[in-house]
RNA sequence: GGGCGCUUAGCUCAGCUGGGAGAGCAUCUGCCUUACAAGCAGAGGGUCAGAGGUUCAAAUCCUCUAGCGCCCACCA
């Protein structure tokens, strides 16, 4: 039992993760017959590189996963990617461009087939990456939202709505990416506020006298205008409604039309309509009967009915349209206005409302148990402000266009008879119209949103629609971990089709994480050059550092701000640990035996370590119960470092250096239970060091993921004992405040006199030989009457004074100046405690107990001031 | 235009249901003490954003204000 001089996290990274899976230890057993814990990834894209998010996100599952599953629950991490529809066509597209290709030179069944092709060869590295972070997932299973299995799934899913009625075709306005060629959902659009322009208009009347002024921020529309609307309470074009105006530039007379939604306060209060390229003004036009002219084609370049405009794009068209407006007479003036504007969420191009035919869900029927079931409590947001913001979006939820005109995804699967235009929606692939008899059939060319699929994820991937023994062991999951950017898109998806198909929520709890920012705070991005990449932290400063540090700083409902050097501190933390064990294992001896600890030969410091153990695993448990993980990262690290290395470890090395003591096998005995029990621990936070060392420390007691988790030890339970020794490190603790503050050499041993109650002064004596080791001192003198010298330091607890002769080493001044300050601290309290005392509704309303406590308190410092008082006297 | 969050030490943040202001990093001092200098021992540093209220008692609960950040929203 050896480890070398320093951790190498490479060593026990590269190791470990493939023995864990040729173990089968990830494994989620579907026969197991303990209870089950369960987490579905959130799929990442098969595009993705591991960032932070990632990193993030999924150290958090690991760490409940290899909790519970030491827990002794069946447990299942489900992974899988996502075949990101936009996102991986965009990736090939961009390949296909390097070849001077485009995807319409292929055709569909080839591109297509390209795509799967770089998903076999560059797609998933982010798998890789996974196991490098440690993450325990059950890989036997993975899933891919595009295979056989989910795709039947997702074509269930469909058929079913439809037949319901839940999924229908409408032809309204939709949001259209221009560069992506394909529509987009609401929330797949991203509005960001835009310096534009408000430009006045002048259409002239029909009988050519005189003209009204309309505001619009995009001019190039007016070739689409078929109307002019004012609201129809404004007196000012009151007598306007039913005239006709001439609309320039196309020469064609179009109504004027009252409308309620017109604002009379905004711009002119008359508003150019404009129904195939506004969805308001799309509203109105259906609501007017006007006709809608679209006078874009899919790339956003104005068509045949945009005259002699034909071919420009939308903002060429503009320029254009401005110019002759312009030359006309009729652009009467130009305004700064700031305004929101779409952008696609892919690529960033300005979204363009587009007048299509496509797919859509009713949206309301499933939204109302989603809504239900997280009412009643059946499902928790964590941290509980997110369940606000999730009904908000609920109660005003519209219908979801799910269609996209794309072809890497799942194919829509309705089929349109060529001869009767009769639609066929079923779940196998219909041969004959239904209803002519015609062969003459079509698929609609459309793909599925990519986050249908992703809305089936906590079911699809055990196997839904069989009633698979894994669905029913693991569904409902038990926590769903993501941030809130995908609330929206992906969790209130996956309840309404969990509640709808499974008949029960998909998961328990959520999870709600923060973003990772950098050390400025600001959001990390490739543009911004400040990404910190995780692959290079794990490189650097090992995986476990690198986590520990995320669990350390993911506080609830507070972003992490990250940096380098934060993971650099910790990295310090696991060579502490490493450090530590080696000092553990150099002083056990090849004869040493582990032995369950026997409570009735502890000393006072083993009882103080074990009741710190077992208030340890309590809070860690605790913290992770309620999802604290930095408090639980935080316990875990104050336990170790600051009670168990710099005491327990320091105090039992004159016991172990005496060999063949009993009181030294004691030590050691304790010692490798607290390693032992504390690895355990620690390990679903640093899974590679934790293995790495319990493989050094144990036999024939398998891996330490699946060891049992420490659990709470009433035997342990030494509270009297603890506050002996928490008093005892206080006097250490006072005495090397004196050394230091009084620049005693650290070669120097010290002399100290104690002036205590007998309780105290046995308590010395018992602990004499730590004293003097740990305060460095030569003799301990006890001796009730003591008078001190005026070349004594000294310190006053409420239990002893405290005296250190130091002869011509004393520096008045400054011991003068210590007392002073001490004075002052003590007689600040006291100030505070005599005022409660002295405030008679204090007397009268406070609890008993609390006023206990003060008058406590109030003597104890009266007489630590008395006594503070008389050293600083004598100093003159 | 609605809604949410944040403001505590120089920096980054803990502080859960109200009863003595904490940690890490940074800074300063002294130490290469045979587990660890990626370390050890000590020190300095805060009107808990501001104002008001509830309470015997407020960093903590309520109201308002200011600054920062985020989400949602069809105002041409």
């Amino acid at each position: 039992m050896e480890l070398s001089a320093s951790y190498n996290p490479k060593i026990a990274e590269s190791k470990w993760y493939a023995i864990w899976e040729k173990e089968g230890l990830f494994h989620g057993d579907e026969n197991d017959t303990r209870d089950a814990y369960s987490i579905v990834i959130p799929p990442p894209n098969v595009t993705g590189n591991l960032h932070m998010g990632h990193a993030l996100n999924n150290t958090l599952q690991d760490i409940l996963i290899r909790w519970q599953r030491m827990n002794g629950k069946a447990t299942c991490w489900m992974p899988g990617m996502d075949h990101a529809g936009i996102a991986t066509q965009n990736v090939v597209e961009r390949l296909l461009l390097k070849e001077g290709k485009t995807k319409y030179d292929l055709g569909r069944d080839e591109f297509v087939q390209r795509v799967w092709d770089w998903k076999e060869h560059s797609g998933g590295q982010i798998k890789e990456q996974l196991k490098r972070l440690g993450c325990s997932l059950d890989w036997v299973r993975e899933r891919f939202t595009l295979d056989e299995g989910l795709s039947h799934a997702v074509r269930t899913v469909f058929v079913t709505l439809y037949k319901e009625g839940l999924i229908y075709q409408g032809y309204r306005i939709i949001n259209w990416c221009p560069r992506c060629e394909t529509a987009l959902s609401d929330i797949e659009t991203e509005y960001k506020d835009l310096a534009g322009k408000l430009y006045y208009i002048h259409y002239p009347y029909k009988d050519g006298k005189g003209h009204i002024t309309v505001a619009t921020t995009r001019p190039e529309t007016m070739l689409g205008d078929t109307a002019v609307a004012v609201n129809p309470h404004d007196s000012r074009y009151a007598q306007l409604i039913g005239t006709h105006v001439i609309l320039p530039l196309v020469n064609k007379p179009i109504p004027i039309i009252a409308d309620e939604f017109v604002d009379p306060a905004f711009g002119t209060g008359l508003v150019k309509v404009t129904p195939a390229h506004d969805p308001n003004d799309f509203e109105m036009g259906r609501r007017h009967n006007l006709e809608e002219i679209n006078i874009f084609d899919k790339n956003a370049i104005v068509n045949e009915n945009g005259g002699i405009y034909r071919g420009l794009d939308r903002y060429q068209a503009r320029e254009k349209v401005l110019e002759d407006l312009q030359a006309a007479g009729l652009l009467e003036k130009i305004e700064e206005h700031t305004h929101a504007v779409g952008h696609c969420y892919r690529c960033h191009t300005v979204i363009e409302p587009y007048l299509s035919k496509q797919w859509f869900v009713k949206i309301q029927p499933l939204a109302q148990e989603a809504i239900r079931v997280v009412e009643e409590g059946r499902i928790r947001f964590v941290p509980q402000q997110w369940t606000k913001i999730y009904f908000e979006w609920m109660y005003n939820i519209k219908d979801w266009c799910i269609s996209r005109q794309l072809w890497w995804g799942h194919r829509i699967p309705a089929f349109y008879c060529k001869d009767c235009g009769h639609i066929m929606v079923e779940l196998d692939d219909p041969t004959v119209c239904s209803m002519c008899n015609s062969k003459n059939l079509e698929q609609d060319p459309d793909v599925l949103d990519t986050w249908f699929s992703s809305a089936l994820w906590p079911f699809s991937t055990f196997g839904w629609p069989q009633k698979t023994k894994s669905l029913q062991k693991f569904y409902p999951t038990s926590v769903l971990v993501t941030g809130f950017d995908i609330i929206f898109f992906w969790v209130a998806r996956m309840i309404m089709m969990g509640c709808k198909f499974m008949n029960d929520v998909p998961f328990y709890d959520v999870y709600i994480h923060a973003l990772v920012r950098d050390e400025h705070g600001q959001k990390m991005s490739k543009s911004r050059g400040n990404v910190i990449d995780p692959l290079i932290m794990m490189d650097k400063y090992g995986t476990d550092a690198f986590r520990f540090t995320l669990a350390i700083f993911a506080a609830q409902g507070r972003d992490i701000i990250l940096s380098e050097k934060r993971i650099e501190g910790y990295s310090a933390f696991c060579n502490k640990i490493w450090n530590s064990t080696r000092f553990i294992l150099m002083n056990l001896g090849d004869d040493f035996t582990p032995k369950p600890i026997d409570v009735n030969s502890l000393e006072l410091f083993d009882k103080w370590i074990l009741h710190a153990f077992n208030q340890t695993v309590r809070k860690t448990t605790q913290a992770l119960v309620e999802y604290r993980f930095n408090d639980a990262a935080q316990t875990l690290y104050d336990f170790w470092w600051h009670e168990f290395c710099d005491w327990y470890i320091e105090l039992t090395k004159p016991r172990i250096y005496a060999a063949g003591s009993s009181t030294g096998t004691i030590a050691k005995q304790v010692l490798y239970f607290v390693l032992h029990e504390y690895l355990k621990l620690l390990h679903p936070f640093m899974p590679f060091i934790t293995e790495e060392i319990w493989s050094n420390i144990t036999r024939d007691e398998g891996r330490i993921v699946v060891a049992a988790w420490p659990q709470y030890d009433t035997r342990f339970d030494f509270g009297k004992e603890f506050s002996t020794a928490e008093l005892f490190k206080e006097i250490v603790y006072r005495i090397r405040n004196i050394r230091g503050e009084m620049n005693v050499p650290p070669d120097k041993k010290a002399l100290l006199i104690v002036k205590a109650n007998p309780g105290i002064e046995q308590l010395l004596r018992e602990q004499e030989q730590n004293l003097k080791i740990l305060a460095k001192l030569e003799a301990v003198e006890y001796n009730a009457a003591y008078t001190p010298q005026k070349t004594d330091a000294s310190a006053v607890l409420p239990e002893c004074e405290l005296y250190v002769p130091l002869k011509d080493l004393i520096d008045l001044d400054k011991e003068r100046a210590r007392l002073d300050k001490e004075i002052a601290r003590i007689q600040g309290e006291l100030d505070k405690v005599l005022k409660k005392l002295h405030d008679s509704t204090f007397l009268e309303k406070a609890p008993q107990h609390i006023i206990e406590k003060e008058q406590n308190k109030k003597a104890e410092l009266e007489e630590v001031r008395a006594k503070l008082t008389a050293s600083r006297q004598k100093l003159g």
